[in-house]
DNA sequence: TAGACTATGTTATTATATAACGTTTTTTAT
DNA sequence: ATAAAAAACGTTATATAATAACATAGTCTA
C-alpha cells in the first residue's frame, strides 16, 4: 500500500475531535436555517445530532431506536422520516442509496453532489472531493446528450485505517 | 440544447430494433452460462427476458407481476430474488440502487462498473461509458487512500429524447 | 381571537427483501 | 442403476424501509 499524505485523508478516517464535528454541524445548521428562515426544531436538531454521532451512515429505524434510548419516548417512522426529509431538503444530511442510510454533511453551506467513499470494514462514509469526479460526470452526460439533474457516486472499498489493520 | 452526434447517443435513447436487444441478451447470456458451466434455467431465462422488455429498470415485485401475467402462476418473492441474485452474480443484470430496480446489462462479457444515466421523464437507464468515469473515480479513491472494491455512479437527468419533447 | 399554516403524533398500510425450511430435480460417486 | 449430495425451486413467515391518511398541537398573522 502506497502512503497517502495525511492532509488528503478524509477526516472521518483520521483521529480527530469528533465532538467538534457534532457541535460544528449543529452550529452551522442553525445558521443556515436562520438564514433561510426555516426552523431547526428540537426534533430536527436531535435527529441531526444523532446522525452525527459517528461518521457511519445510519438507517431511519436505527435513528428511531436512538431517539427512544435518549428520550424514553418512541417516535413512529413518519416522525423521523419527516425530520430526515427536512434535513435532506436543506442539504444538512445526505442519503446513501446503497445502504438506505443517512449521514451528516460536513459542508452544507456549499452546494455539492452525493459523492461518497464507503468502507466495507468499519462502515464509515467519507465525502469524496468533487474535483476529480464532477468534470468526468459532466463529460459523460454531455456525450450521451443527458441534462443532469442530480448525481451520486458511491465507491465502496476499504478505508486507509482498515487497510492498515488488514495488512498487519 | 447542443446537438449530440447520434453515434454517441445511448442505444436506449434511439429508435432501434429492441427485439434484437432481447434476443441478443438471451443468446449472450446462454453462451456465458455455458462457458461458466452454470445453468440458465427456464425461470432465470424468463426473468432475464422480462428485465429486458424495455430499457427501464424494473422492481422485483413488478417482475413478479409480469411473471404472473405471462404464466398464470404467481411466484413468491424468494423465487424471483434468487433468479435476480443469479443474474447479478454473473453480471447479466445490474441493480440501480436509487430505484431499487434491475436492468439488463448490454455487455455482460466485459467487466465494467455500475455507471448509469437515468431519465427522470421516461424512466430509461443507459449504461454510461467507462472511459470518462473510471480514471476519475480511481483518482478520487487513491487520493483518499481507499482501496476500491466496487463502485456505482447514478446520474439522474433528462435523456436526449425527453429533452426534445420538453423543448418543443 | 379567528383563521391559516406548520410541525408533530398516530394508525394503518405499502414496498422491498430475506430467513427458514420443505420438495423436486440434477449431478456425482459408487 | 442406485444412493448420496448438491442445486434449484416452492412455501410460509418475517424483517426492513418508507409512506398514506388523518388527528392534534403549536405558531404566526390579520
Ligand atoms: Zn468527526
Ligand atoms: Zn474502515
Ligand atoms: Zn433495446
Ligand atoms: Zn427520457
Amino acid at each position: 500500500m502506497s502512503a497517502t499524505p495525511s492532509e488528503t485523508l478524509p477526516l472521518a478516517c483520521r483521529r480527530h475531535d469528533h465532538q467538534s464535528c457534532i457541535e460544528g454541524a449543529i452550529t452551522t445548521a442553525a445558521k443556515i436555517c436562520q438564514a433561510k428562515a426555516v426552523k431547526l426544531t428540537p426534533l430536527r436538531r436531535q435527529v441531526l445530532a444523532l446522525v452525527w454521532q459517528s461518521h457511519k451512515p445510519l438507517g431511519a429505524y436505527t435513528l428511531i431506536d436512538m431517539l427512544a434510548a435518549a428520550d424514553t419516548r418512541r417516535v413512529a417512522p413518519p416522525t423521523v422520516y419527516r425530520a430526515l426529509e427536512f434535513l435532506l431538503e436543506h442539504r444538512l444530511i445526505h442519503r446513501i442509496d446503497s445502504l438506505n442510510a443517512y449521514i451528516g454533511c460536513p459542508d452544507p453551506g456549499h452546494h455539492h453532489h452525493n459523492y461518497f467513499l464507503i468502507c466495507l470494514d468499519c462502515g464509515i462514509a467519507a465525502e469524496c472531493p468533487t474535483q476529480y469526479l464532477s468534470p468526468a460526470i459532466e463529460a459523460a452526460a454531455t456525450a450521451a446528450g443527458f441534462a443532469i439533474s442530480s448525481q451520486s457516486v458511491e465507491i465502496v472499498g476499504r478505508c486507509p485505517a482498515c487497510r492498515k489493520h488488514a495488512d498487519a
